[in-house]
DNA sequence: GTGAGAGCTGAAGTCAGCTTGAGGTCAAGG
DNA sequence: CCTTGACCTCAAGCTGACTTCAGCTCTCAC
C-alpha cells in the first residue's frame, strides 16, 4: 500500500468505466473517498474499484445512491473489507433481485394470458384489471406487483 | 358512445389510479386525448382506461413516455383499436420483458457464484470483473448485460 | 339560484444522477 | 525550464416525469 499503489482519477476512469464527473460526484456524495496529493489531485486506493463495481451492480437493479451509501457505510471503518463483508452486502440485494425477477415474470405471465386468451376486455383481463377492484386502493401503481411499483421513478 | 358514456377526469383518476396531474401531463404530451365540455372541462372516452393501463405497464418495464407515445400512435386512427391491435403492441414489449428478465437472472447467477465461491478478488470474479477485459470498451456499464444498462436512467 | 366541490390554466418547482463549462493548476517527459 | 495533457473547483444546466401553486371557472344537487 505504498504511494506507488495509488490510482489517479484517469486510471480509475479507465478501469471502472465511470466518467470523471461521476467519480467526483460520488465523492461529493460520500460514496467513495480519495486522498490528495500535495497539489490537490485525487489518489485512489485500489479498493475503490471494488466499491465502484458494487455501486454499478446496485444501480443496475435500481437501488438509489442514498441506499448504496448506507450499505457501504456498513462496511468496517478501519480495515479493508473482507470477503464476508462483501458477501453480506451482496446477499442483501440478492433478495431485491429475486423480487424484481419475480415481479417481471408475473407481468410477463399476465401478458401471455392476455395475448393468448384474447380477453382484452377491461372487465375480465387479469393484466389490465387484475381483480376487478382497481382504484379502491392507495396511491401509485395498481396493476403491478410491489417490486415493480418503483421503476417509474418520478 | 353517447355523451352519457364520457368520463370526467375525476372518474378517470379513480378508475385508472393516475392522479389528475399525470393525466393532464399525458394529454399535453399527446399520449391521451379528451374532448371538452362547453365550459372547457375534460371528458374522456372509456377507451382511455385501456390506454392508461397500457401506459402503466409499459412504464413499469422502463419504457419512456416518448416510446409509449410512438407505440400508441401506431394504433389505428379512425376506429376503436381491436384486440389484435393491442395484441400487436403488447407483443412488442413482451420481448423487452424477456430481455430484462434474462439480464436480471444473469446478474443473479453471477452474484450466486460470487457468494458461493468466495472469489471476491477483482481479478477473478465473474460478477465484479466478467472477462478480465473491463475498461476496454465504450461508454456505460461494463459488467452488465445490455438490457440492464438502461435502468440508471439519468 | 346558489354553494361547494370538481375542474381549469400556465408557470414554476422537484428529484435523481449526473454533465458541461469556464477558468485556472499540477505533474512529468524532454 | 517548459510544454502539454491530466486534473482541479464551483456553479449552472439537463432529462424525465411529474407535482404544486395561485387564482380563477364550471357543474350540479338541493
Amino acid at each position: 500500500m505504498d504511494t506507488h499503489d495509488l490510482l489517479t482519477i484517469g486510471e480509475v476512469v479507465d478501469r471502472s468505466g465511470f466518467p470523471h464527473s461521476a467519480l467526483r460526484y460520488y465523492e461529493r456524495e460520500g460514496l467513495v473517498t480519495a486522498t490528495r496529493t500535495s497539489g490537490g489531485q485525487r489518489r485512489y486506493e485500489r479498493g475503490v474499484l471494488r466499491k465502484l463495481a458494487f455501486i454499478r451492480a446496485a444501480r443496475a437493479i435500481g437501488i438509489g445512491l442514498d441506499e448504496v451509501r448506507e450499505a457501504l457505510d456498513r462496511l468496517p471503518a478501519g480495515r479493508t473489507p473482507t470477503k464476508s463483508d462483501w458477501t453480506r452486502l451482496s446477499r442483501s440485494w440478492r433478495g431485491r433481485l429475486d423480487e424484481q425477477i419475480e415481479a417481471l415474470v408475473a407481468l410477463r405471465d399476465g401478458l401471455d394470458s392476455c395475448i393468448g386468451c384474447g380477453c382484452l376486455s377491461l372487465a375480465r383481463c387479469r393484466l389490465w384489471n387484475p381483480d376487478d377492484r382497481i382504484g379502491a386502493q392507495g396511491d401509485g401503481a395498481r396493476l403491478l406487483p410491489p417490486a415493480l411499483r418503483r421503476p417509474p421513478v418520478g
